[in-house]
DNA sequence: CTTGACCGGGG
DNA sequence: GTGTACGGTCAAG
């Protein structure tokens, strides 16, 4: 018997002659890689029986009943007699286990046709993940696993007999990660970059005068390198951007080319796409992808300022860190002509090397939501925000023997979607203009805390036994106060974790270890925290309740009105406010806040708290068409000289840079309370438009071509500069993205647009009425100004001249 | 105003 | 794979 520490990487299991068995690959602290099998564990489900069913009368049936779907038979392995907790009440199931998880749901289907049975549930919980839940396992925790040996391409193979969880054990494994990403042209890999925090590499077919180039003959060499070099340096964390739906799957494509197996995982096998809805995942057994893309777009781009997902705008937001200059004309250009390949590679590996410090930066604080989930990391970076909330759910529920809810079916869904929404946060209409000495107020994780405060939760709602209820007379239902439900007791425990955490951080050194641990965990129990109302309100959800959704926004709404009629009788103008914030004007705020907070704070319940944000020299915001404050439209001055800037066209890439530019600039000036020299920006833009000295780069325009050109309906320049540019030979395709120009001459707009690298010259006009003023006037028509007045006709009939 | 198509990231 | 899971924006109807 061989016992081994270790912690699990990842998880599947495989069927042999009818049985299943789990497998575990992880690692000890030696770094060795470990594999385990576990024969012992049969998948189930629950049957909930009719009110009036005898329980034993029903286990015996099942027992005596053959089931078979298709002339495939059913088999009932065991049968478990359980109590459980459905919502408020306690109620009496049957555990039914089969043979083999693909069992399951054919067996829900049988037994839900039985008249004893009302209903089954958690038929469709992915087997090796209910594996995990079962056992108490979490990725990134120590676990002893005991066994007997077998035979084995990893370090050690067990056959194992019991596992235990819950080992304390001071230390951490270091996984060993590589980033990579792919350069294609014209659908081969012409380049492969590997980037690792003691290795750097370009793979390619030319000869590139770069230490880290190494040059192969062709795309086939490339491949099988690119896969010996993940196996060579054992590599644990195989990270990039988007690498699931763009660089995996070219690399499958190319392979099968060549007929090559990607055997990129630690079992040998081939490496296979998990789909789930409309995003695949490259699996790799035994090691872990982590494409950070995914993680980014469905967790963390709600916190981020940033409208585009792309590597440079993430990495320059949250690393301060961009990619290189160059622009894929021009590596189409430098491929095609073997001409700066030396800058050609730089940018092939700095990709991967953002890549890579993104993944330094973002990799542990997925590992912490795998450890607190119980997912695999594999799942834990690409789980849509509800998906992680709901498997950290389903896993604290099995710990309370809560049984779970079924997922709504789709037309529940659509239903529930249809429903009228219901009121959201609170947003305070502005004032259109300038503002100085400005403080921002915001409440710690409002909703969560409202909930705690109400005890809002789907098993609170309507109870009938209860002493104390929480009432709103706008609606017809209640929460019981009698014992703490199921949401806000998960809240609280991952407030007060969180707390305890910050008080520890507080004693230690930013730069060690323990400080970069504690606080990746204490983010991540933030995220969780903050997804339980969105959870609540998601049209997907096991635990879905649209009264518990409401009720939180409502409360919240509540909140900020109070603390906006607290500012006022305060004498504090009241700028703007959002959700969970308030913008306030007020001479001398350094000394005033700390009274307001004091008194907004004291008539909070317990758990919640009103905190100052930061404090702003000046705060510009705009009006809508019809003159009134814009809501979510506006830009803020730090001291230090930072703009923050929300809503404008300037973050969003449909628009031409000089038009982005200008507006910044704009922008700048106001905050700066320079309008003279705001409106001068706009006007020197429109010269230099009109005299053609804006270069060509700034007035490009991207948009992506999503399918043939020929196959689109509507005509949109994009497609119509593509069309042109296949005409003279271009290989453009679906997916390429079509970076244009409006030139000069007759016709529509669209019959007017090129490709860049054909635009001999530019439609002033265009991007002086389309894009420039629009973006310009925007922030100037606050202070009076008119299209007509930056484009200089304003000195006609202004106060001009003629006045 | 409602409905349906498009789009993200990557090269 | 205990399968098939988004959400916002914009033009067209």
């Amino acid at each position: 018997m061989t016992s081994l520490e270790i912690q699990l990487i990842d998880t599947d299991y495989q069927v042999e002659d009818g049985e299943v068995f789990i497998r575990g690959f992880g690692k000890t602290s030696e770094d060795e890689n470990i594999l385990f099998y576990d024969r012992e564990f049969l998948p189930y489900l629950y049957a909930v029986p009719e009110k009036e069913v005898e329980l034993d009368e029903l286990k015996q049936k099942i027992e005596d009943t053959e089931f078979s779907n298709e002339d495939t038979d059913i088999p009932v392995r065991n049968l478990e007699k359980k109590s459980l907790i459905d919502g408020s009440e306690e109620i009496e199931v049957l555990k039914v286990f089969s043979s083999i998880p693909a069992m399951i749901p054919k067996l829900k289907n049988e037994l839900w046709d039985l008249p004893e049975i009302n209903e089954c549930r958690e038929f469709d919980i992915p087997f090796y993940r209910r594996y995990l839940i079962d056992k108490d396992i979490r990725p990134g925790s120590w676990i002893e696993v005991q066994g007997e040996e077998e035979e084995g391409d990893l370090d050690q193979v067990l056959d194992v007999e019991s596992i235990e969880t819950g080992i304390e054990k001071d230390e951490d494994i270091n996984w060993y990660t590589v980033a990579f990403d792919l350069e294609v042209y014209q659908e081969e890999i012409i380049m492969v970059s590997l980037y690792a925090e003691d290795f750097e590499k370009v793979i390619t077919t030319e000869e590139i005068d770069r230490d880290f180039v190494e040059t192969v003959e062709n795309e086939e060499k490339l491949i099988k390198r690119l896969v010996e070099i993940i196996e060579d340096r054992d590599v644990d964390i195989l990270t990039g951007y988007n690498t699931d739906e763009y660089d995996f799957d070219v690399l499958r494509n190319r392979a099968e080319h060549y007929n090559l197996t990607l055997a990129m995982g630690r079992d040998g096998e081939r490496m296979k796409f998990n789909r789930r809805g409309r995003f695949k995942g490259a699996r790799l057994k035994g090691r872990m992808h982590l494409d950070i893309y995914p993680f980014v777009s469905h967790v963390l781009a709600p916190g981020l300022d940033s409208e585009t997902l792309d590597l440079d705008s993430v990495s320059e937001e949250l690393l301060g860190l961009n990619k290189d200059d160059m622009s894929w004309e021009e590596m189409k250009t430098s491929w095609k002509n073997k001409e700066d390949l030396e800058k050609f590679s730089d940018y092939a590996l700095k990709d991967s090397e953002l890549a890579f410090k993104l993944t330094e930066e973002l990799v542990p604080q997925i590992l912490e939501l795998s450890e607190i989930t119980g997912l695999i990391p594999f799942d834990a970076c690409r789980l849509t925000y509800g998906q992680l909330t709901e498997n950290f759910l389903l896993r604290e529920a099995s710990e309370r023997d809560i049984i779970a809810s079924n997922r709504p079916s789709q037309d529940k869904r659509s239903k529930r979607r249809r429903q009228d929404a219901y009121s959201g946060g609170f947003v305070y209409t502005p004032e259109a203009g300038l503002y100085r000495e400005i403080g921002l107020f915001d409440f710690k994780s409002l909703y969560p805390t409202v909930m705690v405060a109400h005890n809002i939760s789907p098993d609170t709602l309507n109870i009938e036994d209860c002493e104390d209820r929480f009432s709103l007379e706008e609606f017809d239902y209640n929460f019981c106060q009698d014992e703490p439900g199921f949401f806000p007791e998960l809240v609280r425990e991952l407030v007060e974790d969180r707390s305890k955490i910050k008080e520890k951080m507080k004693n230690l050194d930013e730069d060690s270890q323990e400080y970069k641990s504690l606080d990746n965990r204490q983010q991540a129990e933030k995220i969780l925290a903050n997804s339980f109302y969105g959870y609540l309100g998601y049209s997907g959800a096991r635990w879905y309740s649209r009264e518990c959704a409401e009720a939180t926004t409502y409360m919240g709404r509540e909140y900020i009105h109070d603390t906006i009629e607290i500012a006022e009788e305060m004498d504090f103008e009241v700028v703007y406010g959002d959700t969970d914030s308030v913008l306030l004007e007020v001479e001398d705020i350094e000394d005033k806040a700390d009274s307001f907070l004091e008194k907004v704070n004291s008539d909070l319940p317990e758990f919640m708290k009103l905190e100052l944000e930061g404090i702003f020299k000046r705060g510009f915001f705009t009006s809508t068409d019809s003159g009134e404050g814009a809501k979510k439209k506006y830009a803020l001055l730090a001291e230090n000289g930072d703009m923050k800037i929300t809503g404008f066209e300037q973050v969003r890439r449909d628009w031409s840079p000089v038009a982005k530019k200008t507006q910044k600039k704009v922008l700048r000036k106001v905050l700066e309370n320079d309008v003279d020299g705001a409106v001068e920006e706009a006007k020197k833009t429109v010269e230099d438009l009109r005299e053609g000295k804006i270069p060509v780069e700034d007035l490009k325009i991207y948009t992506t071509l999503t399918k043939k050109p020929e196959n689109y309906g509507s005509t949109a320049p994009h497609v119509e500069a593509a069309k042109k540019a296949i005409r003279r030979g271009e290989d453009i395709g679906p997916g390429d993205t079509i970076a244009y120009v409006i030139t000069r001459g007759g016709g529509t707009i669209s019959s007017r647009a090129e490709t860049i690298e054909y635009a001999q010259d530019y439609d002033s006009d265009y991007y002086i009425e389309n894009q420039v003023l629009p973006a310009a006037i925007r922030v100037l028509k606050v202070f009076g100004y008119t299209e007509g007045q930056l484009k200089g006709e304003g000195k006609q009939s202004g106060l001009g001249r003629f006045s």
